[in-house]
DNA sequence: CTAGGGTTAG
């Protein structure tokens, strides 16, 4: 009783005095369960040694508790060595306990075990086969898994979880999402709270919001207004992190109770889409509700940092101890660093950095950098550039951000140098893409790309609208199209040509085109790039969305903008 | 006996 109740000390001391004739398998096997259950795994463990000392008699329970337990505990030591001596005693093994025992010879990694285990059994039910498949895919990754999957007699929702979170965990989203329409259509699974959760944080990833929308009508005929918090968060990021904010306030206010994560994920959304005003006024209005965490000031000062709200932001870093009771982190620092840096006050930021009890990371110095580079200070970036080569020597980012800043200063020598050093160690530049989901579609698209089918007409509409921003007064802006081969002398008529023509066909761009060729007038366009939104392309877009009457949301590396009438949600701050 | 979830700095 006591045991059942989790008074496990009271439970372990009455046991104690029972004397060990009176105690049977069911007893022991009780008490062990009981710590195992309640974190206790080692005082389970030496409870099954004291058992077999007294030689009490096993039985397929107690083989299963205490294979959990070292599972759990991955304690290989104990689990290997107990079921080497119970295979010695010839103890007769069932199913279950066969699985339990493969169980943990998969958490704690020695497939080859595990396999033998399998091979030798003379039944194997679903769940033998769903361990062995479990340890495959952790182990040995997606593709084995695979191939264990294909085998499977008959296969159960377990199974179908874990392949396609698997897929979506290693980044074969699109074949995820395959399994989980047979799962669902093909084999007629429901779904559940951890499978929503794990294929909306996958189309938050991606951006998918319609297949994130296509899951949200199967939570909401699956739970109907009582929704759950972490699925309902999960909605959250997701319609955030595609794009759609508006939609993501109105899931987050319709949620029937919200924790401190779920609040994050709102501030985090908000943030990340410049509405650092409304996230200030949100945070007071969270504190009646939810005590902020780590994250939640990441949230809020990131927001400060993203609308230059430089005073608000002071406030909250210098109150992280006394008023939010946090200790400051090293991200804090690193948003802190870049609310000064971005405001230009870059010596107040370095005097922060001098004066961290931590020891700064290349986050720290990288936003310090970009800010020098925003603010033309190169010589202070120099200095930082050192340093930030020996922390992360292989990073291509800081180099071109250094370049381009001395490309930006005019010092195109210099610029063109630091790009000949990089190709001489033969470290390449991450290559720019940009994204465009299209009638459940997503098209791709690199600089200068020509590989899309439809190439020939996104080409004749980037001719047009070139020229329709030409007349709306747009000056392509060619300073960061820095040439390997360049002397750094003047600039000629064919070169400027040439340079022009590579900012044209920026990704982010024939995005662009595509979508407005593609799609019925006045839609919006949601486009997704892996590095941040260059400047010219930001100018150039700003004047698109007026002339072609488009509202046009980019999601950069950092943040979203949102291009309206002229105008951008970033208010040209970034 | 099997899977197991939401927020995370530049």
């Amino acid at each position: 009783m006591y045991a059942s109740c989790g008074a496990t000390t009271y439970a372990h001391k009455l046991f104690g005095i029972i004397p060990h004739s009176h105690k049977d398998t069911v007893d022991w096997t009780t008490l062990m369960n009981c710590f195992a259950h309640h974190g206790m795994l080692n005082t389970a463990i030496n409870l099954f040694s004291e058992m077999r000392k007294e030689g009490v008699r096993v039985d397929d329970v107690t083989i299963i508790v205490l294979f959990e337990a070292c599972a759990r505990l991955g304690n290989v030591a104990v689990g290997v060595q107990a079921h080497g001596s119970m295979v010695k005693m010839g103890l007769g093994f069932t199913v279950k306990a066969c699985n339990a025992v493969m169980d943990m010879y998969g958490k704690c990694g020695l497939m080859g075990e595990a396999r033998q285990v399998f091979e030798e059994m003379k039944e194997k039910s679903v769940v033998s086969w769903t361990v062995i498949l479990d340890g495959v895919v952790k182990w040995e990754g997606v593709g084995s898994g695979m191939v264990v999957f294909s085998e499977m007699p008959d296969k159960n929702e377990v199974a179908w979880t874990i392949m396609i979170a698997a897929h979506i965990g290693s980044g074969f989203t699109k074949e995820g999402f395959t399994l989980l329409s047979e799962m669902v259509l093909g084999s007629g699974f429901g779904l559940n709270k951890v499978t929503f959760c794990s294929i909306l944080s996958a189309c938050a990833q991606s951006g998918d919001v319609v297949m994130g929308r296509w899951v949200h009508v199967r939570v909401l005929k699956a739970m109907g207004r009582e929704m759950d918090v972490k699925v309902g968060t999960a909605l959250v990021d997701m319609y955030a992190k595609s794009g759609r904010i508006d939609t993501a306030f109105k899931v987050f206010e319709y949620m029937p109770q919200k924790n401190v994560v779920a609040w994050n994920a709102m501030l985090n959304g908000l943030g990340m889409h410049g509405r650092g005003k409304a996230v200030v006024d949100m945070f007071p209005k969270m504190m009646e509700e939810a005590k902020p965490d780590d994250l939640t000031l990441m949230a809020v000062l990131n927001a400060c940092s993203h609308t230059g709200l430089v005073d608000q932001g002071c406030h909250y870093f210098y109150n992280l101890e006394s008023v939010y009771g946090l200790t400051p982190k090293i991200e804090h620092y690193a948003c802190m660093v870049d609310i000064l840096g971005r405001a230009g006050r870059l010596e107040e930021a370095e005097m922060l950095i001098k004066k961290m009890p931590i020891p700064p990371n290349e986050v720290v110095f990288g936003s310090l950098l970009a800010s020098c580079s925003v603010h033309g200070k190169f010589e202070q970036g120099e200095g930082i550039l050192k340093e930030l080569i020996q922390m992360d020597p292989l990073n291509t980012e800081y180099h071109i951000l250094l370049s381009n800043m001395y490309a930006l200063a005019g010092k195109r020598y210099k610029a063109t140098c630091l790009r000949q050093v990089l190709k001489l160690r033969g470290i390449r530049k991450v290559p720019g893409m940009s994204c465009i989901h299209v009638g459940g579609q997503v098209h791709q698209f690199s600089s200068g790309d020509k590989m899309h089918p439809q190439t020939q007409e996104i080409y004749i509409k980037l001719d047009e609208m070139i020229q329709k921003l030409r007349s709306a007064g747009y000056v392509p802006n060619t300073t960061f199209q820095v040439f390997s081969g360049c002397d750094g002398g003047e600039v000629n008529a064919d070169e400027m040509e040439e340079r022009e023509q590579a900012v044209f066909s920026h990704s982010e761009k024939l995005a662009v085109c595509f979508g407005l060729i593609s799609t019925r007038a006045n839609a919006s366009l949601y486009i997704f790039k892996n590095l941040r939104i260059c400047q010219d392309c930001h100018s150039a877009i700003k004047i698109v969305s007026k002339i072609y009457n488009r509202e046009i949301v980019i999601r950069d590396r950092n943040r979203f903008h949102c291009f309206r009438q002229g105008l951008c949600s970033c208010s040209d701050y970034w």
